[in-house]
DNA sequence: ACGATACCAGACAGGTCTGTCTAGTCTCGG
DNA sequence: CCGAGACTAGACAGACCTGTCTGGTATCGT
């Protein structure tokens, strides 16, 4: 009944092979490089498939930055849950980021990079990257509340600018060194919110 | 004999033609989006010329991006001439990255966008991105050492977070308050390093 | 006056792109 | 056993891409 997930041990729909080889190569080598051919041949499936399932390119990149909003959303709240004070909950989303920048084929926001490359105002790579941004802020917003900051709004844009500064240092100067100065700026700010 | 520099009043070169349509579409729209043809149209130039003075597309790239470097670092220069002290030349990076973030066609670090759109490493794009984020750092550390700070190259990686995380925000939310709250950051930091 | 140089206009080749369409295969519920 | 739905393989159209090449024009230094 429910085809979303099949719970059973058999090879993948054709709809998720399609979106587990857009994630790995439009990451990798951006959405406007990557074409639909070199898609349907790492997913192993036919070109009418990927039209039946998405509808055009436009509409399987929109599905790609969701699938990535929605691991994004899920690694960051699973990683802050080994904190028990929203102060190291805070900081512990610099600890996440420290991790996704370290890891090997880390190449950057994959939101700014979609919209970087991305033409059209109002398209799907910028509603979503809307979207990921202000979960994003909300977040921080919402873990500077439950700190006791006076102005957890202001914290917060002050914590997306360090965090933002963190992907893309990480990404340009490919050293992972960015996300713990940004933790450590981030601390600083902490203490003088708290205490002021 | 020194055909960079006409010093006439005619009609710029074919080259210099070309290097500022390249510059317009190749920011507004992406180094991949934007085809050889639009360029040579836009800057009324026969496609022949375009091979004689750059070589192919990825050289014409370079060229944008060195032209970009160029300008932004006679920018920033010019800008902090206005101040007269070593700190307020550090927070003047932030305010000219303010009016910069401000003007209607902004659409985020070239560098970067051009980076993001990039298949190979080592590549024109890359070269000319490094070289510029160094330029940035050591204008960083060069200001930091001046100001007297204890360590200027730990104080310059900090505000390179702040500087690049005020640009992607500046992008991503169009908005450009980033830039003053990374100013203000900035300014944190500096008090701290220089009472420590 | 003349040759070199810079330049323009555009055809052309060979490749790649997205998206459509035809035709056939496999699997499974009833 | 049969029919529906999901799928595969691949040809095809039409557009666009980079880069080359031919041929003609204008401007300059000498």
């Amino acid at each position: 009944m429910s085809p979303a997930s099949p719970s059973a041990t058999r090879k993948p729909s054709a709809r998720d092979r399609l979106l587990a080889a857009a994630d790995e190569l439009f990451y990798a080598e951006g959405v406007h490089t990557v074409g639909i051919d070199r898609i349907i041949e790492r997913a192993g499936v036919a070109k009418a498939s990927l039209y039946t399932s998405f509808g055009s390119k436009e509409e399987l990149v929109r599905a790609y930055l969701e699938h990535r909003h929605e691991l994004r959303r899920n690694r960051l709240l699973a990683g802050l849950e080994r904190f028990d004070n929203p102060r190291d909950r805070i900081l512990g989303v610099f600890d996440v980021l420290a991790e996704v920048t370290a890891m090997p084929g880390f190449r950057g926001c994959a939101f700014y990079n979609a919209s970087a490359e991305s033409v059209d105002e109002g398209g799907a790579v910028e509603q979503v990257s809307t979207a990921n941004r202000a979960w994003t802020r909300g977040l921080f917003t919402e873990l500077a509340r439950d700190a006791g900051v006076a102005d957890p709004a202001a914290l917060a844009a002050q914590l997306v600018v360090l965090y933002d500064g963190a992907s893309v240092g990480a990404r340009m100067d490919r050293q992972a060194g960015a996300a713990a100065l940004a933790r450590s700026i981030a601390e600083r700010l902490l203490d003088a919110s708290v205490t002021a």
